[in-house]
DNA sequence: GTCTATACACGGATAGAC
DNA sequence: GTCTATCCGTGTATAGAC
């Protein structure tokens, strides 16, 4: 548990900091001082801070690669695994009532920066995508499987951005509602 | 029309700026470039960087509000003039592919910098979201108008955030056409 | 009103001691 | 592996000439 490097403390932190603060905001300086390092420290773990954000990045795509890899294990219904989806919304209500979207607030950043990890940025994105995608194939949506799962996409990052700009966690919960409706009413109409 | 003062110049040159690059991203060097103005004569117009991005919102907060009137009189019917709202996707489609939203992006970035404008780069949103309540009162919605303009404006902001990441303008199409279809389907339920 | 010169702080990055 | 000291570029902001 504890036998984690200073470089895992360093992402660690910086991964926390990019979210609240965004990327070109959050300094060297920042970093050290939440890991309890010097700055000059930092560059015999990265060459730049650009390596930086890529060894977030990674730690990211890891990170929901094994949650999106339990909600299929633990969802016995591709519906069941799409909830699981739009329930993170509700689950990390109050981060994104704080921060947004960490996913979408990064992809945002970098297109701005013109950054060249944008791409690497948006595979997050992809894989949400892409799962979701197949999820709905699995529900019997083989058509328009990939339509769904951008326009599910799409509604959680407006709820995020919405719900970060008004402070708002009831308009999550609604909206939140509102999309469960909006799957039901698709494997109906599948079922029916 | 050429009696613009340097202030409107600078003021035009930040507002374009700040959308396509982000407001912290830009520097003064940048503004002094597109204007063709030095550096140390932005102080003559303004005090400080945050005094151009209250300038460049108020501008953008004008530009909506007559942007609004103009719907508002063109729409016959409240659904024409939410349909005015929702086609601003299609207008704006190629520069939502490149920059994302202007109101959307620059809350999110304000945000993330706590930054003091925070709170007036947010009544961009406000002014959307009283102005598309009215027109679903106006279409007699009274109990859920703000949810409704809630929900069509958090849908636009997820729609252009992933028109953006992906530099997808046919997704932008899709979605705007579903938009439509649900403002139908919310209009026929009244009628019906 | 606009310019040049410059002050000053901060951020990223390097060198080299320990 | 971690530290201190330091370089250098950039960014905001000021002073003062024209």
């Amino acid at each position: 548990m504890s036998d984690k490097t200073t470089r895992d403390h360093i992402v660690e932190a910086a991964d926390q900091l990019f979210y609240a603060q965004g990327f070109e905001h959050t300094s060297f300086s920042d970093i050290a001082d939440a890991v309890q390092i010097s700055r000059g420290n930092f560059y015999y773990h990265f060459k730049s801070k650009d390596e930086i954000l890529d060894a977030v990045i990674n730690v990211r795509l890891a990170d929901r690669r094994m949650m999106l890899e339990r909600w299929e294990i633990d969802g016995e219904h591709p519906a069941d695994r799409i909830r699981s989806f739009i329930n993170i919304l509700i689950v990390n209500r109050e981060k994104i009532k704080r921060y947004g979207c960490p996913v979408g607030t990064l992809s945002t950043e970098l297109a701005k920066l013109n950054h060249a990890s944008q791409g690497k940025a948006n595979e997050l994105y992809t894989l949400f995508r892409t799962w979701l995608g197949r999820q709905f194939v699995a529900l019997g949506c083989e058509a328009d499987a990939d339509a769904l799962a951008m326009h599910l996409l799409a509604r959680s990052q407006g709820v995020a951005a919405l719900a970060n700009a008004f402070g708002d966690e009831e308009f999550i919960k609604h909206e939140v509602k509102q999309m469960g409706d909006w799957l039901s009413s698709c494997t109906k109409r599948r079922a029916g």
